[in-house]
DNA sequence: AGCCTAAGTTGAACGCGTTCAATTCAGGCG
DNA sequence: CGCCTGAATTGAACGCGTTCAACTTAGGCT
């Protein structure tokens, strides 16, 4: 019966040991790259100061640029939470979604310096740090539900076809602002906090002009283009290209 | 007086030698990357290609990244040269940038394979790759200067505001194409086609809805961010913020 | 206890992009 | 002609990210 329980491949003192080195090196190397930068932090650097071989750190981290795909996923989690605070407390669509970009530019802020390492890396097709790859696909499924939520969670009523287009449309909005933050070098990137904010009183005076009934088949045309680039980011996989333009909208949640 | 006649620093002869090195090295370097990737062409392999030494390739370009520069500034002519041809046979709006756009699919079509590490490297905001760089500058200025063509050299009128918003726009919008194109896996890159149709489509619709008189106030809020957007991309440099609201449009050719 | 396996760990070695002190080359000048 | 200067060229050497065959632990099974 003993050998029963044991099924479970790891025991918790055997992870223990594993995840106190990885989180150990991962510690470490954020910690260097917040201080000397990512090209000027070594490997060898980071595992002296882990405190074990270079190899080691390998065995963690499959390559430097897992390293970063690790604080990505950090901040992520970050912006979540914080945006989370804040579709709680906020009921206008205006202040969620400003609160929601605010809290973004808040909380990459701190790594605004090799923020371009980081997006360079991230902009390679082939890096699982690429935000349309298939191993961010979680980090991009949530984020793009995190924008669902705040145009459905407030009290704001929106047209179902922009309530199916604009979660896509607006991460693809907010990647292009982390983009103008990634080249934007005023002191406390204040400019991009007021082109933030300029693009987002923009963004709703769209949303409001196309409620209007004339402009559907805008709409209408503008879902079969998301719905269409969202099929091609999903994955290139063998996933059956079936009904391609069968459901329109229905299928944006797979 | 024959020492007068010397006063050009370089003879031809001179300029002659190492311009004729810097060519095969660029045609070696490009060849084989076509061949094997770029990741898989070593500076060493290049060199010996070449028939020169390690060395000698850096003497002529800083660095390998410096090597795709090259290659990029060549497709850009291709384009700009297919484009002229285009524009001068279409007269139509629709005709215009539908050609110019799949002008731009065809010129980068042979180099879809290491698209993507050109992309990567273009996106590191210190390389001078990056198309938001000051040194990059002058292709960006041609590029805009095209799609200015595009929308002043048909048979159709436009409002003003678009007139001068368009170009930085439009800019834009290819710009998303090619990145949507460089994640493009499907057989010659026949999403992409349909994709940039497509869409180019909606982008005409949408330029005809905005010469309705009513949506002046968008075109206005979307110019002056478009304006702000420019300025940030032309140059941190110490170049004044003066007059950073005054002249609406009328500083957008510098 | 003694073995066995898998997880964890090591560091020398490899291949790469890049650098640079040294060398060759070519043409103008006294 | 010999000298000089600057462009052109060399290739050994450096530092880096990454790999991998070997070694060490540690926990379960007999």
């Amino acid at each position: 019966m003993e050998t029963i329980t044991a099924a479970v491949p790891e025991t918790p003192k055997k992870r223990r040991k594993g995840e106190e080195t990885r989180a150990q090196i991962l510690e470490t190397a954020l910690d260097l790259f917040r201080e000397r930068g990512y090209e000027e932090t070594t490997m060898r650097a980071i595992a002296e100061s882990a405190g074990v071989a270079v190899g080691n750190a390998y065995y963690y981290f499959k390559s430097k640029e897992h390293l970063i795909q690790a604080f990505y996923a950090r901040t992520h989690e970050e912006h979540l939470a914080a945006s989370r605070e804040v579709l709680a407390r906020e009921r206008g669509l205006r202040e969620r979604l400003l609160g929601v970009m605010r809290a973004k530019l808040d909380t990459i802020a701190p790594y605004h310096q090799f923020s371009g390492v980081l997006f360079k890396t991230a902009a390679d097709p082939l890096s699982p740090l690429n935000p349309f790859s298939a191993e961010s696909q979680p980090v991009r499924q949530q984020s793009t539900d995190l924008f669902a939520e705040v145009i459905t969670g407030g009290d704001t009523r929106l047209t179902p076809d922009l309530v199916a287009a604009l979660p896509n449309l607006l991460w693809v909005y907010h990647m292009g602002i982390v983009l103008y933050w990634i080249h934007d070098s005023s002191p406390g990137c204040a400019k991009s906090y007021t082109m933030m904010e300029r693009s987002v009183r923009l963004v709703l005076r769209l949303i409001s002009l196309f409620q209007f009934p004339l402009l559907r088949p805008f709409l209408k045309e503008l879902l079969v283009l998301v719905t269409e680039l969202r099929g091609e980011v999903a994955g290139i996989g063998p996933e059956p290209s079936a009904a391609p333009l069968t459901g329109g909208a229905a299928d944006l949640r797979a």
